[in-house]
DNA sequence: TCGAAGGTACAACGAGCGTTGCAGTTAGTA
DNA sequence: TACTAACTGCAACGCTCGTTGTACCTTCGA
């Protein structure tokens, strides 16, 4: 009944898979079950569109993975299996994470034609915040003497490097549990121990 | 007087800047100092002649760092010190580099619109190739007893992540030496020791 | 000097797309 | 029931683009 969100959610399923250039009102319309000229009546054309899709998916993305960050690691015990346990849950697919990310990987490749207000805008509500949570979590265990951190953000931003860059996003990037497993206990590993000596 | 290298060259410049759908074949052909028509009695069409721009790319670029891995990894006597050498050159932009890295997020973007094929075949010569050439090396300076590796090609993938992953890559990305040395820095730090106790 | 190979300029086609206007229809509310 | 706000279907516009055909030109080796 509410075209409007129906709209942004057809909207992410087109621009994640077809990215800006390809993605056209039409296909969304008809993806959203709407008149493409509702479209029109909600947003002011297809680049507010656009930026309405990604601020929306950054939210709700946002919003679910800060939940993540609260639940796993407000009370950390054992540290290397506490933090695997929440690496794993970190990856593991949310309903419309896969179209988010993809959604990200075009905005990244998009990047140069979008205005640098709404790529702030996004980074804002989206990346950044979850990693200033991620960084508070860290910094809180460091000061309990678990971990040795000097700059929070980096080490917030190294931590998600190891555990969810492990794989080729390159097509549909379909892992099994068994795999995320892996990649989240060695991405783990790799940042408590690293491979020194 | 390459008419081909050119097309190739005013290929990777437009297809990094604006993407396999934004980027048309006329401004290509103006990119190069070149006829359209010639295009087409070089390649296929539009898609056989992004497929033949983004193996070239990536070919070029693995080149060039396959040879730094070999300069910088041939021979280490101060580990961490030579590390961040070394991570400092990986990092340290080639001309054409910033025109790479854009086009690898176009390709990554794409991905669903470029055949599987094309696809491997291009991780092959580029991403894969210089990975297992880093992983050699890690592999190797296990074997002295410098590093404690259980997965060379798993160690290559976290460490390309620490040190090349840390900057936002939207904009530009155009970073002073002074950012990437300490990105680096950072990045081979947490890598040889991690962030534990 | 001739001839061939490759390059160019130009025009044309057909298709897709963003966007708008308009007239008609639905659904909820006073 | 009557009114209003939102939604729809449809047609149309102007524009861009991939792709091809064709006739002409340049260059260079035989």
């Amino acid at each position: 009944m509410d075209k409007r969100q129906a709209v942004l959610s057809g909207g992410l399923t087109v621009f994640a898979r077809d990215g800006y250039a390809r993605g056209s009102i039409d296909v969304i319309a008809a993806e959203a079950q709407v008149s493409s000229r509702t479209i029109y009546n909600h947003f002011q054309d297809k680049a507010g569109l656009f930026r309405a899709v990604i601020q929306d998916s950054a939210q709700r993305v946002a919003a679910a993975q800060l939940e993540i960050v609260d639940r796993y690691l407000r009370k950390v015990t054992e540290l290397e299996a506490d933090l695997i346990e929440f690496g794993i849950a970190w990856r593991t697919p949310i309903p419309d994470y896969a179209e988010h990310s993809a959604l990200v990987r075009q905005v990244n490749a998009e990047a140069g034609h979008i205005p640098q207000e709404a790529i702030d805008a996004w980074q804002e509500t989206g990346p950044l915040a979850v990693r200033r949570a991620l960084a508070d979590r860290l910094a809180a265990l460091a000061d309990e003497g678990l971990l040795r951190v000097e700059d929070p953000m980096r080490a917030a931003l190294h931590f998600s490097l190891l555990i969810s860059g492990a794989n080729p996003s390159y097509l549909g990037a379909r892992m099994t549990p068994e795999e995320i497993t892996e990649a989240v206990t060695t991405g783990v590993h790799a940042f408590l121990h690293g491979y020194g000596r």
